[in-house]
RNA sequence: GGGCGACUAGCUCAGCUGGUUAGAGCGCUGGUCUCACAUACCAGAGGUCACAGGUUCAAUUCCUGUGUCGCCCA
């Protein structure tokens, strides 16, 4: 056998791509169908088509691998399906964005033309994203890759139009809708984002028309009063209730409008008078059809001004309207005032242009019908949500849900499966291109021009990935999936959605357990933006630290649904993290006998019997509560907590104690030797597949450096290609032991305190000193005489003694009741000793008289439970102890004197 | 305007159902190139747990209010 020897640091760069095509190539991303196998389903967020990385993404998918790889390594059959989403408008403007250079629109290529385009645009620059994912691990099974515009895809869209317009749950309507005018098409609600903007209101005088005066009208959208049909006032408002039924005449328009009495109005708001716009704004719009008002579209659908409109005003761009209807008015001296006044402006949350609220036909989903299985999903506790808190937000909106307008003038996406017959205007909604069907023949049948909302085909993601609705096989087995891994901004748009579908066809929920990540902020707690400029590109991040430093820094520093802070640098800490463990292996491996020996060591899992050195007693204990805690953590989706337990595990138990423990063997016989590697292999093989999940790379790496090692006795059956496919490790209880892990804990108290002496009296660590205990010594030896070389290696002792006799003016300490003490010797300085034991001292009155108090109050002794009590007086006990001692220590050093 | 969340060491965060000597990582200070790792080792300093009330024998932890910040909805 080889000796093996690796560098001095891990670089990550070469091993991770040389080991995900290690991966990929031997298909072990690839989901299984296997008898007797639990499904595991998560069902990627499929990121946009157009999307490049971001670290919103790694966080998620990080956490999406690891519980993909944590349940694999369980053994489930895990299918992670990955995938794009077409999005409609995104998509279509990237390339309208191309025609634009050469001069052309969408509309000079024509409907056929352009989706050509966008395919076409698609096939070279579309889904760049899913190549970066691999770039941080992502063991999703490429093979079943989705796009939400594949022709499986479109046939689910269209099943499940077709399904709810039967049950007319999908209807044609006259609506306000947001118009979004730049891109010419209706967007839903939650595709709006509204934001602050400093604007005026602008007051008006409207002039009754029986000459008696005028009404004051506050508006922050003065372009609107053009198509002013009505104002209104609010019913019992005293003030106008002589006006209601009178007329008012427009300013500029030379139009007669009612005054009519509303409980819309707030009688507070300004002068109690409220224009009305039907065309235009959703409020006005409940108002003109509850007085039969006219709609007036004076801002047409490209938010130009309409015929409607005084001639001087047809064709201006909505802004410029809004300034020459100002100034028209106020020439006219029907302006009152204007005043500084904050407005909440809608914007196209995808492009940032100004929604124009816009009266027009459009296609909806029936909306509260169908929330109510997903109401009862969350509250039966079928879905669950992780943090718990967002089902309040979840409740709200599906209880207030409003119709989704389902229907976007653009050309990308699902065609609505619907045809109007010109001749006699019957629709047909049908799964077929009923044009060809022969009981058309001799009819001109036209199909609805527009596309579904990409959210239209997104809700079926959990199953029309797997092929519904044909009966696949995959269906069958991966429906419903297990887990959603998502940010709560989508909550609406998507994962509400997705219930409300799944429950629509299925009646069963998608998935079971929803784990909303937070936000990615920069240090300043500011939301990632191009441009702030505040972002780090995830791949160059990648390149520096590595992938799984990236991963393990990003999932540690995540609180539990809560925003991450993040900048760069912060990988150090996964980078070292990667690097310690690199180099415990490095360190074990030199220890490997040389070649011609025979050296062989057996996975952890495998081990025959418990072990009988106390060291190895108990880093066997750490380690299996270690996974105890991992399993348990996870189980409960706390990744941070997993991550820090293996974290701290590995650094401070395995490296730091253990390690160190094992040099003093491993200086030993041979035999001590060979037992004492066998055992840390065993565990260092443990350690890197509990760590897979988390830090996929490295671990690989140095599991496949470990097989090569014990190729000759590891068990055939338990020898993979990949880590991926070995266990992940399972809690032994048997192998906890408490009394072990309390002894342990003595001898690093004990190594502590010589540590601390050492520390505080400034002796270098190059001086070796003499240290003990004292007690009875026939009983400290039995315990402290198989610690006696740890301790002086762990110390840096010259020697360790265990009796009766303390000399005077050492230096001293009490841990866990044991008394500690060096020598001084003149060592060192005896002021020092003094201030350190001083310290001490005060540290320990304190807790002596805070407990004191406590015990002294009647009613807590009676009130409060016996065992707390009880623990209390323990405590005082070991307390005083401990601080008679320290004190003694300090008179003795004063008598010394 | 309504709702949700946060406020614990200089920074980023743990601390579940009330009783702990309030923790970790980074940073800081001092000491070490000790033959795995200076991407390291050893030691240390640093917190009236945002504020004010209340419940309780006991509150960082539960309740109410205030303040600051963030998010969502209208």
């Amino acid at each position: 056998m080889p000796k093996i020897e690796l560098d001095k640091a891990y670089s990550p760069t070469a091993v991770e791509s040389r080991l995900y095509e290690m991966w990929e190539k031997n298909g072990c991303f690839r989901a299984q169908i296997r008898k007797d196998h639990k499904p595991y389903v998560i069902m990627m967020p499929p990121p946009n088509v157009t999307g490049m990385l971001t670290l919103g993404h790694v966080l998620n998918n990080s956490l999406q691998d690891l519980l993909a790889r944590w349940r694999r390594m369980n053994g489930d059959d895990v299918l992670w399906l990955p995938g794009t989403d077409h999005a409609g408008i995104a998509t279509q403007i990237k390339v309208e964005d191309q025609l634009a250079k050469e001069g052309l629109t969408r509309h000079d290529l024509g409907r056929e033309k352009l989706v050509e385009r966008i395919w076409e645009w698609r096939e070279n620059y579309g889904g760049i994203i899913l190549q970066q994912l691999r770039r941080i691990g992502a063991s999703c099974d490429w093979s079943r890759t989705r796009f939400t515009l594949d022709p499986e895809m479109s046939r689910a869209v269209a099943e499940i139009f077709v399904r709810l317009y039967k049950k007319g749950l999908v209807y044609r309507g006259k609506r306000i809708v947001n118009w979004d005018p730049e891109k010419r098409t209706a967007l839903s609600d939650e595709q709006v984002e509204y934001r602050n903007v400093n604007s005026n209101l602008w007051h008006f005088k409207y002039p009754l028309s029986d000459g008696s005066g005028h009404l004051v009208v506050a508006t922050t959208r003065p372009e609107t009063m053009l198509g002013d049909t009505a104002v209104a006032v609010h019913p019992e408002d005293e003030r106008y209730s002589h006006l209601h039924g009178k007329t008012i005449d427009l300013p500029l328009t030379g139009r007669k409008i009612r005054i009519v009495p509303d409980d819309y109005v707030d009688r507070e708001f300004g002068t109690g008078c409220v224009k009305v716009t039907p065309a235009h704004d959703p409020n006005d719009f409940e108002i003109g059809n509850r007085h039969n008002l006219d709609f007036l579209i004076v801002i047409g659908p490209d938010g130009r001004m309409t015929d409607l409109v005084p001639e001087q005003f047809r064709g201006l761009d909505r802004k410029e309207a809004r300034k020459r209807v100002v100034a028209a008015l106020e020439e006219q001296d029907f302006l009152e005032k204007i005043e500084p006044y904050t407005t909440s402006v809608g914007h196209n949350e995808r492009t940032g242009t100004v929604i124009e609220p816009l009266l027009s036909e459009q296609w909806f989903v029936r909306m509260q019908e169908l929330a109510q299985p997903a109401i009862a999903a969350v509250r039966e506790g079928r879905v669950r949500f992780h943090p718990e808190h967002w089902e309040k937000t979840y409740f709200h909106w599906l209880e207030n849900v409003r119709d989704w307008c389902i229907s976007r003038q653009i050309w990308w996406g699902h065609r609505i499966p619907l045809w109007t017959v010109k001749e006699t205007g019957e629709i047909i909604c049908s799964l077929d291109d009923p044009t060809n069907d022969p009981k058309y023949k001799g009819l001109t049948l036209d199909q609805d021009p527009d596309v579904v909302d990409t959210w239209f085909s997104s809700w079926l993601w959990p199953f029309s990935t797997l092929g519904w609705p044909e009966k696949t096989e995959d269906l069958a087995h991966f429906f419903p999936s297990t887990t959603l891994v998502t940010a709560p901004d989508i909550i609406f748009l998507w994962v509400a959605r997705m219930i409300i579908a799944s429950e629509e066809v299925f009646g069963v929920s998608p998935y079971q357990d929803v784990y909303f990540t937070g936000l990615v902020r920069d240090m300043q707690g500011r939301k990632m933006s191009k441009s702030l400029g505040n972002s780090p590109d995830p791949i160059e991040v990648i390149e520096s630290y590595g992938a799984d430093a990236l991963r393990f820094t990003m999932i540690s520093q995540t609180p539990r649904g809560g925003d991450v802070r993040f900048g760069s640098d912060m990988c150090e800490h996964g980078r070292n993290f990667a690097n310690k463990l690199w180099n415990a292996t490095r360190f074990l491996l030199m220890n490997v006998p040389e070649e011609g020996e025979s050296f062989a060591f057996d996975p952890v899992e495998i081990l025959p019997s418990a072990p009988v050195n106390l060291i190895d007693q108990w880093i066997t204990s750490a380690f299996f509560s270690c996974v105890r805690d991992v399993d348990r953590a996870l189980t409960e989706f706390r990744f941070a907590d997993a991550a820090k337990r293996m974290y701290g595990f590995v650094w401070n138990d395995f490296c730091d104690w253990y390690l160190e423990l094992i040099k003093v063997r491993l200086q030993g016989t041979l035999n001590e030797r060979h037992e004492a590697l066998k055992h840390a292999f065993g565990i260092l093989h443990g350690i890197v597949r509990m760590l897979h999940p988390i830090m996929p790379f490295v671990t690989e790496e140095i599991y496949q450096t470990l097989s090569k090692l014990s190729a000759s006795s590891w068990p055939a059956n338990l020898r993979f290609t990949s880590i991926m496919q070995a266990n992940f490790p399972t809690y032994q209880a048997s192998l906890v032991e408490e009394k072990v892990e309390a002894q342990f804990s003595r001898l690093q108290d004990v190594v502590n305190a010589i540590r601390n002496i050492r520390g505080e009296l400034r002796i270098p660590h190059t001086t070796r000193i003499p240290a003990g205990v004292r007690g009875d010594h026939v009983k400290l030896a039995k315990e402290w005489e198989p610690f006696a070389d740890f301790v002086i290696r762990l110390a840096g002792l010259s020697e360790f003694e265990m009796d009766q006799h303390r000399p005077k003016g050492s230096a001293s300490a009490i841990v866990q009741g044991i008394e500690v003490y060096v020598p001084l010797q003149g060592l060192i300085d005896v002021n020092a000793e003094r201030a350190r034991l001083t310290k001490e001292d005060e540290r320990l009155l304190k807790l002596v008289e805070g407990t004191k108090v406590k015990l002294s109050n009647p009613s807590f002794v009676e009130r409060a439970k016996p065992e707390v009590v009880e623990t209390e007086r323990e405590k005082l006990s070991e307390l005083e102890h401990a601080h008679d001692k320290i004190r003694r220590f300090l008179d003795e050093l004063d008598a010394a004197k």
